[in-house]
RNA sequence: GCCGAAGUGGUGGAAUUGGUAGACACGUUGGAUUCAAAAUCCAAUGCUAGCAAUAGCGUGAGGGUUCGAGUCCCUCCUUCGGUACCA
């Protein structure tokens, strides 16, 4: 009998599947235990040989727990909702719905031909109108909530009002976006219309104006994925800032207890670190800033109020509400000339960019400390959503605040000595304060609390909490997405819907292209005025929304009466690992745990965290190909060259656009290239490119209409290829269809795992795919040879226990560590010593066969019904080690001279520390290492090794 | 730019967390088996010098701490992830 993963795999898989063997109950008897994977996004290209990496993982942990007796909740869904299928809908007209339930069908299909124990019965999908019904019913809470900071917690929106109704903002405890101030009977003079606007600006889910990349061409707004160097992705077009009304959410009101949160999750600490840095909490001051001939004031917030004698400028965002209303008439066409090339950068090449640049609007604002008056200043180093989008610029303490000055020639006074402080840079809060008024003399950390109270003194400011985080913009002028659950009156109030009336379904329609400055939903006429009276909201819900709390739907998933049921809630509380990228780390856990805090507040949730311990896993990375597109062509025929054109004619003025990595010849090498099969496959796949010239070094083609007109001998156009994401939107996307369907899935779980650590990131390679087959090859050998099962000894030997107990030792200790490469190896080692005896005992191969199944579990429970038991394997309890198998009685040491090795010598286990000694002094192996020089020292760590110290 | 991570043979990686660097595999070379191939098995394999015993060098680069550093500290380089509308 031969091992034939092919045969055995799917019978076991329709075994599993009939029997329900991976179903799991609440279950009171048993502790439980929750793994979650980060579900996928059901992308065209079907599951890549990077997704598997950590359901892999995850399945062999929870294959494990079950083992270990504990009740196991392992679910798999669908994070069904984003971009890239309306992208495909408005290429096809094929529309999201359809190709979504295609593409998860593939998900479906490739998930459970790689053997995962999930309980398929839980399987959520975030754009069902019964899961979304319940994420819109959480943003209508989110609507009806503000947050207490008093009782720091969000209470409902009734309790702001009521205050308002008595006290008007009169100590108000709500967070919100702008300090309002009124009394009880201004409110109550309010129109509903002004009421309304009022409480919006407190509520955690709100409107306001938000920027966002719009592409005047495509009538859209871009993700900044989809933009590349200031154009568009698709087709090139220029691409601006433009301020729009968007709902956003509240999540700075959390802020601090995000933060605090933290502390007693078991993740990585870079994770923490980032977190932690992302929310960015400092401490510094509110100050208003006068400005010369003007009512108006400039807020900044600053964490060096000690150093405000030094504030020489100040350097507003150009986006800046008081830009417009700042600059002079001799300086406003260098103001606009300049606002107009800022707006058109994104924000990440705004903060990379090292050449510094501003322009003065031609007024001064006045130091409040020093009365001098100070230019002011715009700088897109200066962002309008960080703080309050102004600066105090202090180029004696601050760098970019220097660079800033020397480059404009701005005055810079130093009022820090730092002397005392050698190896102090400008930006350390260390040192004396001079040229500072009543703070000279004072410590820098005594300056500030000092500046802090004068600032507050003279009303003009106050020690401040700052967050770097900002509150989330959750509007996306799309389609494929959750609707708002929000209604309009005709005064324009908006309203949540209550339960009964959701989900509101997303209208079916045939035309996903944006309608002009509106979302795709607006041109609904009839679904936007369905309830008579009002209009329904036209922007739909970002991914993030969906996926914000789906860990809680897989406890309850078909629950329509509320997300879940108190009694799931109550038995699985939280998760207990979460295996997801890294590249999560920031804006989808910081919004799970955000919604988890809110839920709690709410008192839906016993729990204050979500996810107690989580495990990064890496990426299997791809090859992305890029071709290079002359930027300064945009009309008519666009012209391609090759890498080498493009890095001798300047790189600055192309863009580099992914191809399809099947296009490619000599993919992934230093010298891939397009043929002519290549840009003929590129031009018929990219339409927007047919009418283009095609540039090598030495030949070139031409492309009309999407047909070749003329092509010189020998064409090649090369690429430049990179190492990145596995993704379809960079057409690099390998499947493990294949790999599967030539060395079976056990094989390719296997593999994954032999690759390395899972937190690890490498590009995808199957050389060594053959080890791990051979691998399995002998395994199964142990058990069965030509004849059927091979014969058991009647009792284990004392070698056969001590290599099977080492093996479980090492399996037990490294599954708790997440290492599962080197379970494999010890399988591997395992089999190879175990190869060398002539029987083994049948417990010993049922342990070996328990020992491999969370793995390879087809196998196992091939191997494990051979071995003649009628029930699964994956039902029975993991083996654990016998120590007193393991003992030995002697153990070799290294013997070093000065930490070098260079002998070996074995001694009994139970040698002493001073016998140790004396014996590596005589060895003979060292006599000519001793000769001529004095010992100095011995040091013997016993068991470990002995290094002589000579000199 | 900022935040986080990673750099070890030809390749993927291991190293009890400061104690024998290169486990386990891939690849390569040689051999066995075979009419032949596949499959399987055995042996060698960090680099340099040497017939060999052996010696020197060696964990991205440079410096430091230590009896001893892949592991700890400092500076730098490269690559990857995130950077708020990919998910």
């Amino acid at each position: 009998m031969h091992y034939r993963p092919e045969e055995i795999e799917a019978k076991w898989r329709k075994h599993w599947n009939e029997s329900g063997l991976y179903r799991i109950q609440e279950d009171s008897s048993k502790p439980k235990y929750y793994v979650l994977d980060m579900f996928p996004y059901p992308s065209g290209a079907g599951l890549h040989v990077g997704h598997p990496l950590g359901y892999i993982a995850s399945d062999i942990f929870s294959r494990y727990q079950r083992m270990k007796g504990f009740n196991v909740l392992h679910p798999m869904g669908f994070d069904a909702f984003g971009l890239p299928a309306e992208e495909y809908a408005i290429q096809t007209g094929i529309h999201p719905a359809k190709s979504t339930e295609q593409n998860m069908e593939t998900y479906r299909r490739q998930l459970r031909d790689l053997g995962f124990s999930f309980d398929w019965d839980r399987e959520v999908q975030t754009c069902a109108p019964e899961y979304y019904k319940w994420t819109q019913w959480i943003f209508t809470q989110l609507f009806d909530h503000v947050y207490d900071q008093e009782a720091d917690k969000a209470v409902h929106v009734s309790n702001l009002v009521a205050h308002l109704e008595q006290h008007g903002t009169d100590s108000l405890p709500y967070a919100c976006e702008e300090e309002l101030t009124f009394t009880a009977s201004e409110w109550q003079g309010y129109s509903p219309k002004e009421k309304s606007d009022v409480l919006m600006n407190y509520r955690l889910a709100y409107r306001k104006i938000g920027y966002v990349n719009w592409c005047e061409e495509l009538g859209t707004v871009l993700a900044n994925d989809q933009v590349k160097d200031g154009l568009s992705e698709r087709g090139g077009h220029p691409v601006i800032q433009k301020p729009m009304t968007q709902w956003y959410l509240r999540i700075t009101a959390y802020a601090q207890r995000l933060l605090d949160g933290l502390e007693d999750l078991e993740w990585s600490d870079a994770l923490k670190t980032m977190q932690r840095n992302w929310i960015g909490r400092s401490e510094g001051a509110q100050v208003f800033f006068d400005i010369d001939g003007s009512e108006e004031k400039i807020e900044i917030f600053t964490t060096r109020p000690d150093t405000i004698f030094g504030a020489t400028y100040m350097v507003l965002a150009p986006e800046h509400e008081l830009v417009q209303r700042l600059t002079t008439d001799e300086q406003r066409a260098s103001v606009e000339e300049y606002v107009s090339k800022v707006m058109s950068k994104s924000e990440i090449e705004r903060m990379a960019e090292r050449e510094v640049s501003g322009v003065w609007l031609g007024a001064y604002a006045i130091n409040p400390m020093t009365d001098e008056r100070i230019p002011i200043w715009i700088g897109e180093y200066v962002l309008k959503d960080y703080g309050t989008g102004a600066i105090m610029a202090v180029p004696s303490d601050d760098d970019r605040d220097h660079n800033f000055a020397e480059k404009f020639d701005l005055p810079i006074i130093q009022v820090i000595d730092k002397s005392a402080h050698p190896n102090a840079t400008r930006s350390d809060k260390v040192g004396k304060l001079i040229n500072s008024g009543f703070l000279n003399g004072l410590e820098v950390k005594e300056a500030i609390s000092k500046a802090c109270e004068v600032i507050e003194e003279r009303q003009r400011g106050k020690a401040q909490i700052n967050y770097r985080m900002r509150d989330a913009n959750f509007s996306r002028q799309r389609y494929w997405g959750e609707p708002f659950p929000i209604v309009y009156d005709t005064n324009g109030i908006p309203s949540a819907l209550s339960v009964e009336h959701l989900p509101v379904e997303l209208p079916a329609t045939d035309n996903f292209k944006p309608a002009k400055d509106e979302s795709p939903l607006a041109r609904m006429q009839e679904w936007v005025n369905e309830l008579p009276g009002y209009t329904r909201e036209t922007d739909v819900m970002p991914a993030v929304a969906g996926s914000s709390w789906y860990y809680l739907r897989y406890m309850d998933p078909a629950n329509n009466d509320a997300l879940a049921s108190d009694a799931a809630i109550k038995y699985w509380k939280d998760v207990d690992l979460y295996v997801g990228g890294a590249e999560h780390a920031v804006a989808h856990l910081l919004y799970a745990r955000f919604w988890h805090k809110f839920l709690y507040d709410m008192g839906k949730l016993p729990t204050q965290e979500p996810f107690k311990k989580l495990i990064n896993q890496g990426m299997i990375q791809g090859v992305i190909e890029f071709i290079h597109l002359d930027k300064r062509q945009e009309e008519g025929m666009r012209r391609f060259v090759s890498a080498e054109l493009a890095e001798r004619e300047g790189a600055e003025h192309f863009v580099k656009i992914p191809v399809h990595v099947s296009f490619v010849s000599d993919y992934g090498s230093d010298q891939s290239y397009l043929s002519e099969q290549g840009i003929k496959e590129f031009s018929a796949w990219r339409k927007e490119y047919t009418h283009a010239t095609f540039e090598g070094v030495d030949s070139s083609a031409e492309m009309k209409d999407g047909s070749l007109v003329a092509i010189t001998p020998d064409f090649k156009m090369t690429t430049s290829s990179e190492v990145g994401k596995m993704s379809k939107r960079l057409f690099n996307v390998i499947n493990p269809d294949d790999v599967i369907s030539q060395y079976g899935t056990d094989c390719f779980r296997m593999y994954e795992m032999f690759l390395g650590p899972i937190e690890q990131s490498k590009p995808w390679d199957t050389n060594g795919i053959d080890g791990v087959y051979k691998f399995l090859k002998k395994f199964w050998r142990l058990f069965v040879d030509d004849h059927g099962l091979i014969a058991s000894s009647e009792e284990a030997s004392a070698e056969e226990l001590k290599i099977l107990h080492t093996c479980i030792k090492k399996i037990n200790g490294d599954v708790e560590k997440f290492s599962f490469n080197t379970c494999i190896s010890a399988l591997m080692i395992c089999t190879n010593s175990l190869r060398d005896l002539t029987k083994l005992s049948q417990s010993t191969k049922e342990d070996l066969t328990k020992l491999i199944a969370p793995f390879a579990p087809h196998l196992a429970d091939e191997l494990w019904s051979i071995l003649g038991h009628q029930s699964s394997v994956h039902l029975e309890s993991f083996p654990s080690h016998e120590e007193s198998y393991l003992t030995e009685d002697s153990i070799e040491y290294p013997l070093c001279i000065n930490g070098k090795k260079r002998a070996m010598a074995s001694f009994p286990a139970d040698m002493q520390k001073s016998d140790l000694e004396k014996a590596a002094l005589t060895h003979d192996g060292l006599s000519k290492w001793l000769e001529g020089s004095t010992v100095r020292k011995v040091i013997v760590v016993p068991g470990r090794m002995i290094n002589i110290v000579v000199g």
